[in-house]
DNA sequence: TCATTGTAAATTGTCAACAACTATTCTACC
DNA sequence: GGTAGAATAGTTGTTGACAATTTACAATGA
């Protein structure tokens, strides 16, 4: 039996669609999520809204209080963030090396469209459209590289780094700088592709 | 008005006992986690659980599949733990810098209480309560230096390293060397602080 | 005018029943 | 005997109603 079309829980699309809301800025940090309101925004009950902002908040992207509610997490500080992008630099520098000789057709052809999306994106100016693409690039390398386990650290790093971001940012971190982390690892050059990840994370 | 007795949401003590169960190693990895059970166990409606169960696998101690439910994670592949080890040698560093002039009599009041703890727990050989005083140690720190922004990180990569140690390695992570950590916050001296808290995570 | 208290509205926390899905057992057939 | 498929039991996902808590507001008094 073909699997047609892999089904999402609707859990995990509004955790999707919720998360480019917070990391594209239109929710700004401090805005408070009233559960009811999502609910019939999605057209669910309040049950798996609430799985949803646990997920969220597990992500780091909201802060929530004891009978009060969830809220959008503030910005990071300087300090705490650059400390974040040194952590970032680190698990991924970590992958890079793991993935020396692991690297095959299957993995490049799945980059190679991630990247496709990426530029399509970034050529209709749809900048949540680029930072998906952006984290979703990184993140075949960490699972690949560390599993589930280490996604589910890193994770909440790079979403909290994004949240910081502003969109005129997100074109700097451009196809190019991907590309060139792309062909070092063709040539299974870990020094090189460290070097490409090392100034791609910033 | 005093708060007579902080009061603690049922959820939250039903998480503190989960985690306690899974540290200790009571609960062995792969062992899976019934809803219905849990909630009767506990004298609460299915509800309650589930936020529960999210929450540890917030903290990396759960992972939990669509329509199947949860079990106890894992240990640690030696790469990742050694990862895990050089990330949270990472964030405690750069707590000790950013302490630096920062500690106050209650602070110093807070941690020598936290140290009795440990020591009267390690006397009565509960080396469950050893590893919650341990934890509870540093936390204060990184609380105090980073605001739960940083504990959000910072706690399920600990967690996780503690999953992986056996009841023979708790009292190895001894008094002393907490002590040794105290004393060097006291003298304001972060080089020293820094050298003891490297020794001691491991 | 300001602070305080009491009431009302809104919101989150909990519960129990029902729907959807998964895993197991049993049966029919080769 | 072994395998494929269907019935069945068990578990998770979802829902709507109710309870507990917080917040907003208005009335009262100094």
């Amino acid at each position: 039996m073909r699997p047609s079309e892999k089904i999402v829980p609707i859990r995990d699309q509004i955790a999707d669609t919720l998360r480019s809301d917070i990391i594209s800025g239109e929710l700004a940090p401090g805005t408070k999520l009233n559960e009811q309101g999502l609910a019939t925004r999605f057209g669910v009950s309040r049950g798996p809204i609430r799985d949803v902002l646990l997920q969220l908040s597990k992500e780091g992207l909201l802060v929530t209080k004891n009978n009060v509610g969830a809220s959008i997490n503030e910005m990071l500080s300087p300090e705490v963030q650059s400390l974040m992008v040194d952590i970032r630099r680190r698990i991924e520098l970590y992958c890079a090396k793991q993935l020396k000789g692991k690297m095959n057709d299957e993995d490049f052809e799945a980059l190679e469209a991630i990247l496709a999306d990426f530029q399509e994106s970034f050529e209709k100016e749809d900048f949540t459209g680029v930072t998906k693409a952006d984290i979703e690039f990184h993140k075949y390398l960490v699972e690949k590289a560390g599993g589930h386990e280490l996604v589910n650290l890193w994770y909440p790093v790079v979403l909290r780094m994004r949240m910081n971001y502003k969109r005129l940012d997100s074109s700097a971190h451009g196809v190019d700088e991907h590309r060139a982390i792309l062909a070092a690892l063709r040539e299974d050059d870990i020094q090189k592709a460290s070097a490409a990840l090392k100034a791609n994370i910033r």
